[in-house]
RNA sequence: GUGUCCAUAGCUCAGUAGGAUAGAGCAAUAGUUUCCUAAACUAUGUGUCGGGGGUUCGAAUCCCUUUGGGCACACCA
């Protein structure tokens, strides 16, 4: 059983189902009475019950009598016999309260034990190919804090698919040609001049990139192979310095994100697109179903179809073709040409102007638009105190993903950026993560797990206690409330895990963990693991060994270490 | 101007496939350790869910409108 939440919510619905169907047999309501689909949800209050279900009140109009009578008649016709139904109560305006029978908690203990470290996976039903792109910076120079915010994001998102049960590709989009990488070019060789021949040898190009890092690969490639580039001609030159500077900017995008614990399965160069001819054939394609067409030695896409103002240019005058062009290309070699059943990408909110002409490119091309999902991250603001830091490659004026790292650690940026939605501004305030890491929960979750291996190891070392088999433990003896709040809240990581990939939400990881950790230490506080009786010790931990294995999973989703010591 | 995202406690934010008395952390106050890690636990208060209207048995959640803020509106990427 992969999911035992999921599992009882069924087996409430279908009890409830059989009820109401009997009910309409009986004449209780009108033939004709419309049967609303039957969900199972949670209360927030515990004294309503493990779980309840609104459906009376959802049909008291139809079926012409109040919510109460209604909730009372299906009550009194439901058989729950071979379920883990208690009892049920009719509360507030209608609702039904379902009371579970305790039994299920230790049947939750069971699973949990015999799925092991894969605890928390399910075997989905429709098995999809997913893709999910996230990062794709710009290798003309380094990552910053808005690609650190999307790769956690992007990469914990991937791994709670793979998690729900999908096969997941991680993937990053080399932006390795087109006008940025011309730029590029001509800031390099201005950069280039000024070093052997001073600043004034040059004007540097007003919209080129500006940042330090620019003069510290030239210095670097003058070191390197001298300083014979000044005779050759402009192009050739450029052309070896971008390939220098694109090949370094690449390996370093590489080390910092492994650093940052995320690992690609693909890098996926745009110049692949050209060389492959997809673009060309993209174009075609679109000519053919009737979405571009040539105005003023341009091609244009009939954007203004799909929603958008007015038309966008696929192919210049000059026969160079856009950014939009080659990504409509690439998207279709992520349908079409590779098969992806779903693409994720995740964007920055700068780009949300995109989506809409890119979904309406997809379907000009045949595919379902539905298919490709865009998730915008709101750009992070960095301050300083009460004082706006202002992100802009071309000013220069930055902090890196690799300074972050080094400023606040790992664990606490991959945790922090999975506290909030994407879609949510966040002001990331680097006095207070420099200055106050200690409060940042990451360290409270890592702590329940340091706590445990710590209660662990020392009835190993000192008290040569072993676990006995799984099957020699009498888990029942767990009766108390905070025994029970925490093995609740463990049955509920495969469902947590589910519903994270139903909503594209890896942040609800964070929060999952966060919750856990704290019903951990509650119960720490409240029982002794160490105890006189044997079988209670067992059983206590048994409990807190597999709520340590938990812990580690919902931190390994998240790319955050599970120390052992702290 | 058009599109889009956001607005919930003093601060940072959960909660939005409509559900019961809107929650947590931080900050504040008072307690808890002869005992498994006090980076912890327990207890105590706070709300015009930005404003207004609508749909509904029921709205923080859906719709409309309005205010304030972020972002984007190129033959840049």
């Amino acid at each position: 059983m992969d999911n035992m939440i999921h599992e009882i919510k069924q087996q409430i619905a279908g009890c409830m189902q059989k009820a109401l169907e009997c009910a309409v047999a009986e004449g209780v309501f009108p033939a004709d009475v419309k049967l609303p689909e039957i969900t199972v949800q949670k209360p927030r209050e515990k004294a309503h019950g493990d779980f309840a279900l609104n459906l009376a009140m959802q049909m008291a109009k139809a079926a012409k009598k109040p919510p109460r009578t209604i909730a009372e008649e299906l009550i009194a016709r439901i058989d729950t016999n071979d379920t883990y139904i208690d009892h049920m109560e009719v509360a507030g305006a209608g609702f039904m309260n379902v009371f579970l029978k305790s039994q299920w908690l230790y049947d939750a203990l069971d699973a949990m034990n015999s799925k092991g470290a894969d605890y928390g996976k399910s075997a989905c039903a429709q098995k999809q190919k997913i893709m999910v792109e996230f990062v794709s910076a710009n290798p003309t120079g380094p990552m910053h804090m808005g690609n650190a915010r999307g790769g956690a994001l992007g990469d914990s998102l991937a791994e709670v698919l793979k998690w729900a049960g999908n096969d997941v590709t991680r993937e990053f989009y080399l932006n390795n040609a087109g006008a940025q990488i011309e730029k590029l070019g001509k800031s390099l060789n201005a950069r280039y001049i000024q070093i052997l021949k001073g600043d004034d040898a040059i004007e540097f190009p007003e919209d080129g990139y500006h940042g330090k890092d620019i003069r510290t690969h030239m210095e670097a490639f003058i070191d390197e192979f001298g300083t014979n580039h000044l005779d050759m001609p402009e192009e050739e030159r450029k052309k070896i310095f971008i390939e220098y500077v694109l090949k370094r900017n690449i390996q370093k995008i590489e080390t910092d994100l492994g650093k940052y614990r995320i690992h690609y399965d693909v890098w996926f160069p745009e110049t692949n697109l050209y060389e492959s001819g997809e673009v060309e054939d993209t174009i075609a394609a679109l000519k053919e179903s009737g979405y571009a067409y040539e105005e003023g030695g341009a091609v244009w896409f009939k954007s203004s179809q799909f929603g958008s103002e007015k038309d966008d240019v696929l192919i210049r005058q000059s026969g160079i073709p856009t950014y939009f062009a080659v990504d409509i290309a690439y998207h279709r070699n992520k349908f079409i040409v590779r098969g992806f059943d779903k693409v994720i990408n995740i964007w920055g909110a700068d780009h949300h102007g995109h989506i809409a002409r890119m979904k309406g490119a997809m379907q000009a091309l045949g595919i379902d638009p539905e298919r490709l999902q865009v998730i915008t991250i709101q750009l992070v603001r960095l301050m300083n105190g009460n004082e706006v830091v202002r992100m802009s490659k071309r000013t220069g004026e930055m902090v890196t993903l690799g300074e972050l790292i080094e400023d606040i650690g790992i664990d606490a940026a991959r945790f922090f950026f999975n506290l909030r939605q994407a879609d949510s501004h966040f002001d990331f305030d680097l006095e207070l993560a420099l200055t106050q890491t200690n409060e940042n929960p990451v360290y409270y979750v890592q702590y329940a797990h340091a706590r445990i291996c710590s209660i662990l190891r020392l009835l190993q070392e000192e008290d040569h206690v072993t676990l006995p088999a799984y099957d020699q433990i009498d888990m029942t003896l767990l009766q108390e409330p905070a025994e029970k709040e925490l093995i609740e809240k463990l049955a509920y990581f495969p469902e947590e895990i589910v519903t994270a990939a139903e909503t594209t939400d890896p942040t609800r990881m964070t929060h999952y963990a966060m919750d856990l950790a704290s019903l951990f230490h509650s119960f720490y506080n409240a029982c002794r693991v160490r105890c006189e009786e044997r079988p209670l010790m067992f059983a206590r931990l048994k409990l807190i060994d597999l709520t340590r294995g938990v812990i580690a999973s919902a931190l390994k989703i998240l790319g955050v270490s599970a120390p052992e010591k702290m």
